[in-house]
DNA sequence: ACCGGCATCCCCTATTTCGGGGATATTTTA
DNA sequence: TAAAATATCCCCGAAATAGGGGATGCCGGT
């Protein structure tokens, strides 16, 4: 049994280095690769491999939202993720998505290929550094609601509660109830704390 | 001419795509590769390549500070800095210490051969976003004084102008006078977009 | 010896945020 | 369909920040 595997990355490098650590492997083989969401999307009409090993970077989109798509679409196809970075939010969106595992780019050749074997039966495969930060109950992810967001991003953008209240045509009473709800939900006990944890729960992009 | 070649990530992926992209290359002589900053120390000691392709973020340091204590001790020896990101501050600092190129890791071969070349001969080679980067009059940055850091520390951490002043030993009126600056200085009208674009040029760490 | 930058302190007032409450209507969801 | 979540609005008072202004001493470098 041979597995036939695709690499969507858009780091020239690490293609190379994927190819040379999996090519020659009798039980893989090498479907091709892509270094865009275009290109891949273009692939998997023409064909199916067993798995793909996904950069969550890419330069048209982003790993997380390609492997839900590639998952809803080719059920058959395994997804595992693939970066440099040990953020959870990332691997948290990848298996979210449907990945059936995740890999950074440290992984050694023995890694690669236990990954490989165990996602094709249907197993999730996580890297050591991955499934740690899946274990631990990380910082129980502050959930916010629609409207708590966008007045999250006013916030952080540095409008007041009236210029709010303007943008968003309601009163100041309503802004004002919101941004006492984040400082609950993030315990933050005023702007400049609720402003840095936001930055660090990634609810607001820098 | 053939130039000696080291590598130091600490990505497998990447040092074996280093490896199948450069090892053919007549002109090339890999010389081996490393890592962790140890490991690199440890091969410099015994011998010297003509350059050094060197990734920004590695286990026990990084190549911003690796990157000026080998020109310091070896100036025979080239560094390219080598990273995924294209953030300003890393190419920056690398160059800064000394590095004679800067890639990210999505070049391409004839990208990594021009700028090994290009050093050898002691040019500067910048991939075309490392350029882009540096070319930009990047955020005039913004200089704070000791103080000045203390205080947005503080300030980010969610101190009151009273509490810092305690914290510091020094009247709130000279807290306020700080803080005051801070918001010149990084033209912000309130906290939250002095917290925020303190994030963004990295005067604090998140 | 002088100048500039820095840190320190003070005054004033207006605006904004924080910390408690409580209330009601509309969605969502279980 | 009933319960829960969400969004909306309001009250109060205390605390903190913002925006002006000005002033003094210290230290390092030219």
């Amino acid at each position: 049994m041979t597995y036939r595997v695709f690499i969507v990355d858009d780091h020239h490098m690490v293609i190379e280095g994927l190819r040379s650590l999996l090519g020659d492997e009798k039980e893989i083989e090498l479907a091709g690769h892509a270094t865009s969401v275009a290109t891949c999307r273009a692939f998997l009409q023409r064909q199916l491999p067993d798995v793909i090993l996904m950069d969550i970077s890419l330069p048209d989109g982003n790993g997380m939202d390609l492997c839900r798509e590639v998952r809803a679409l080719y059920p058959s196809v395994f997804v595992i993720g693939l970066s440099t970075f040990s953020q959870q939010s990332f691997i948290h969106k990848m298996m979210e998505h449907g990945a059936s595992g995740y890999l950074l780019k440290n992984a050694t050749k023995e890694e690669l290929l236990e990954a490989i074997r165990d996602v094709v039966k249907g197993k999730i495969y996580l890297s050591e550094e991955a499934s740690q930060i899946m274990k631990k109950d990380n910082p129980p992810a502050v959930v916010l609601t629609r409207r708590e967001q966008e007045v999250l991003a006013l916030i952080a953008e540095g409008l007041t509660n009236n210029e709010m209240a303007q943008r968003l045509f309601v009163s100041t009473a309503t802004i004002d109830t919101h941004r006492k709800n984040l400082l609950t939900k993030l315990d933050a006990k005023n702007t400049a704390t609720l402003v840095r944890k936001a930055v660090q729960q990634e609810l607001i992009q820098v």
